[in-house]
DNA sequence: GATCGTAATATGTCTGCACATAATATCGCC
DNA sequence: GGCGATATTATGTGCAGACATATTACGATC
């Protein structure tokens, strides 16, 4: 009976799939399941918090616990290192540079990483290959300050791992879409123009400043999974 | 100094990130740090597993705690109800059953169910708006099993609503792709065949037996977005 | 030298208590 | 009745101590 929070959690979750506790009820405080579970206070919260945090519960302060009205799922993403993601399907890695060069960016791109407009930044493309296969095309714009007074070989060690070696984070966001293959992705990988790709875009910040914002554009048929 | 777990969990953050503990480095033990911080050895605890819940950290008894090797990214993502996705944005939401009938499944979608190939499944296909505009098409297998006696109105209430307001569900596994759109979803949202569709494909199943499979093919230029 | 059993050890979890904090409920006042 | 100060209350966090559990490290034995 008692052993464990993950026993509490497991019969709270019970409760509420059998409806015992319908969507929106507010469940029992915590000091009334503790007496019934016939455990301390901060057993019952360890479990609770649990559930709260993977969406089943809502609580605040001295309004109580109550169960979520609507059941948001929340899935849990793993962003590997590319060179990781192709090991770890058992193919052999390895990357390309295909461009480096200092340019102007879009608009849109000197927006989102909140730079001004004029400032040029490292532009770097890139292919990551599987097994020798075309796998992944890299766009990607990088603040040239975060180099500092370092002169990474890009052409060696892909920005992505530099980056992650070299530069803490600390925030970011990232986008996934489906996007038709442009010019250069059609040529990489060498499908017809227009090929519906995965797209990954992701922009991250220090603290203070930008740091990069890339565009990764899987090879078709690319799927990226998780479970629930 | 010291007020809060999430001070802790900061400063080791720091540390880390500032290259004082590198990865794959053992970092001094709990009893250490509470020494460190001033405080009680479950306060640091409460920080050290949330930053290996993120994936700062990798914990093992009597091994000790030590910064991750590989720098794999978690990010979580919400799976919200179509209808508040669509109302979140302040757009108005409809929805129209295309199609409700019963049929025997293609082979891989009975193997993904795990049921058997000749089982006859629910399939419902239809179409969610925003604003009046084509939103998502969906395309889903439904277990019959799990309707038991009741006999719900899918042309009133979308499947997906009635799902998660009436079977609880374990598990299930989603996979994010891009694809481009078939006669029917050409012909639903109006644009050319082979238009870049951003796809998710999701399969859940209570602990005994398979509920659904769904195809939710996104209207051109969806993106799914988080932060990390 | 290899192997197996045992001791040492870091984390995992629980208890019982205390105080902090936020939000609600209530009461007194006008 | 309306309104604002105050009391109440459920969760959030913290502390000190204890035992459980999984691994590692070590030492004895063959």
């Amino acid at each position: 009976m008692s052993h464990g929070w993950e026993t509490i959690r497991a019969d709270v979750l019970r409760r509420i799939q059998a409806r015992e506790w319908g969507p929106g009820a507010t469940i029992p405080t915590e000091q009334a399941l503790a007496q019934e579970f016939g455990c301390a206070r901060a057993t019952v919260s360890r479990a609770l918090q649990d559930l709260a945090a993977t969406g089943v519960l809502e609580r605040r302060r001295k309004a109580g616990t109550r169960v979520a009205q609507s059941p948001v799922r929340r899935a849990t993403l793993d962003i590997p290192l590319i060179r990781q993601e192709v090991e770890g399907r058992g193919q052999s890695y390895s990357y390309r540079l295909q461009r480096d060069a200092v340019e102007t960016p879009p608009i849109p791109v000197s927006l989102h990483l909140r730079l001004s407009p004029e400032a040029p930044l490292r532009r770097l493309i890139c292919l990551h290959f599987a097994d020798g296969q075309p796998f992944l095309y890299e766009d990607r714009w990088l603040n040239p300050d975060v180099l500092g007074a370092q002169r990474p070989n890009f052409s060696v060690e892909s920005a992505n791992a530099w980056l992650v070696a070299n530069v803490p984070y600390a925030s970011g966001d990232i986008s996934f879409s489906a996007a038709g293959a442009g010019v250069a992705e059609a040529a990489a990988f060498a499908v017809p123009l227009g090929t519906p790709l995965f797209v990954v875009d992701r922009t991250t910040w220090t603290a203070q400043a930008a740091i990069t914002r890339v565009r990764l554009a899987y090879a078709p048929g690319y799927r990226m999974h998780t479970t629930l």
